[in-house]
DNA sequence: AACCAGGGCAACCGCATACAG
DNA sequence: CCTGTATGCGGTTGCCCTGGT
């Protein structure tokens, strides 16, 4: 049995909208919110179905929309989160206030799916499309393991989208807005708009400051809008077991054991993934610099956060013309960087979850 | 100047999910 | 719990613009 469309298409107009309509659009949802978007259509007075109306104001009229070119760190938010997310563009554009889902799906599909694969990342896996390297010695082990958390902190990000559309409800039936032309002010603060977040690795890392590890991150290069706070520390994760060669290891501790509450927290909804308890937690200061890798447990190390994003970012706009450069070598670093990177990003998100 | 091809983006379609009765 | 409806979401389409020939 087919399903009942979502309005009588007959008569109803369709296409571009007109800025007549917008205008009838954006009067009736200042004065009377747009409550039931069946119903509004006919209440202000358009020929148009509730759906086209609804997408019309998310997409475009609604006044907390940031228009225009993407800056550099949104596209590297959108890239991190698209490797961690997939086309989860609902999820990624909470971690882009100002940007609507729709847009950002367009961004990628046009832009920076091409980009990447210029740089011989496959935009679909985010891995090096020469993945052969990856799978010797412990390296698999390796990339597993990032890919392990990878998934782990996709559902975790979902959970919070899922949250965020929750609380933006609660806002959005709160209207009317207080709307002053096509063009506004946003109604909603940047500041209020910081999706929130319940993180693993930054409760981790922070708990580890609160042991006494020095974790302020001073360079993030990260930020989710123009009154949040800089990212609090970056993490890094890798396979080690030994010390940690031109760094500092302040505190070693096994997750979970020393963060119960947070646990407690997350395990209503959330399973651990089976390696966590494998890694262990450290703290590095300075640049990234390669490492040998070394064989048994997993490190999770602190580093200051600069190079890698602004190594990428030279990448990313080096690599808009042309393939990349560097040897095969080369290949592993930047695999591992960039797996790095979208869990810094992870981590760099703002603190004030309503879950914490 | 005219035509064509490709890119960019707004809007639509249809499935999935949430929710109310 | 079941069913129908409303809304959200991601994939896709199609129009418009721009640059090349």
């Amino acid at each position: 049995m087919g399903r009942t469309p979502c309005c009588d298409k007959v008569g109803l107009k369709r296409g571009p909208w007109t800025p007549e309509e917008d205008k009838k659009l954006l009067a009736y949802i200042e004065l009377h919110g747009h409550g039931s978007w069946r119903a509004l259509p006919a209440k202000a007075g358009l020929q148009r179905c509730g759906k086209s109306c609804r997408l019309r104001w998310t997409n475009y009229l609604r006044p907390d929309i940031k228009r225009g070119k993407f800056s550099l760190q949104e596209e590297q938010t959108i890239i991190q989160l698209h490797a961690l997310l997939g086309n989860r563009w609902s999820a990624i554009a909470t971690h882009l206030p100002k940007r609507t889902d729709n847009e950002i799906k367009n961004y990628w599909n046009t832009h920076l799916k091409k980009r990447l694969a210029n740089m011989g990342i496959d935009p679909v896996t985010h891995k090096p499309k020469n993945d052969a390297l990856l799978s010797i010695d412990g390296h698999s082990k390796n990339a597993a393991n990032l890919t392990h958390m990878a998934q782990w902190e996709s559902a975790r990000l979902e959970a919070e989208a899922r949250l965020v559309r929750q609380s933006k409800l609660l806002r959005s039936n709160s209207l009317p807005h207080k709307l002053t032309s096509p063009a506004p002010a946003p109604a909603v603060p940047a500041s209020a708009s910081p999706p929130p977040c319940l993180d693993m690795l930054k409760a981790w890392s922070d708990s580890i400051a609160g042991l006494g590890g020095d974790l302020e991150s001073p360079t993030s290069t990260l930020s989710y809008s123009d009154n949040a706070p800089p990212s609090t520390a970056f993490v890094e994760f890798v396979p080690s077991s030994g010390s940690c060669d031109g760094g500092v290891l302040e505190k070693e501790e096994q997750f979970p054991t020393h963060f119960p509450e947070f646990k407690n927290g997350m395990e209503d909804t959330l399973s651990f993934p089976s390696g966590l308890q494998d890694w262990t937690v450290s703290a590095v200061d300075d640049r990234w610099t390669p490492e040998p890798f070394r064989s048994g447990g997993h490190e999770i190390t602190h580093v200051n956060g600069g190079s890698f994003m602004e190594k990428f970012t030279d990448q990313l706009v080096s690599n808009s013309s042309g393939g990349r450069s560097g040897g095969d070598s080369d290949y592993y670093e930047d695999n591992k960087n960039y797996w790095n990177s979208i869990l810094n990003l992870v981590n760099s998100s703002p603190p004030d979850s309503p879950m914490l």
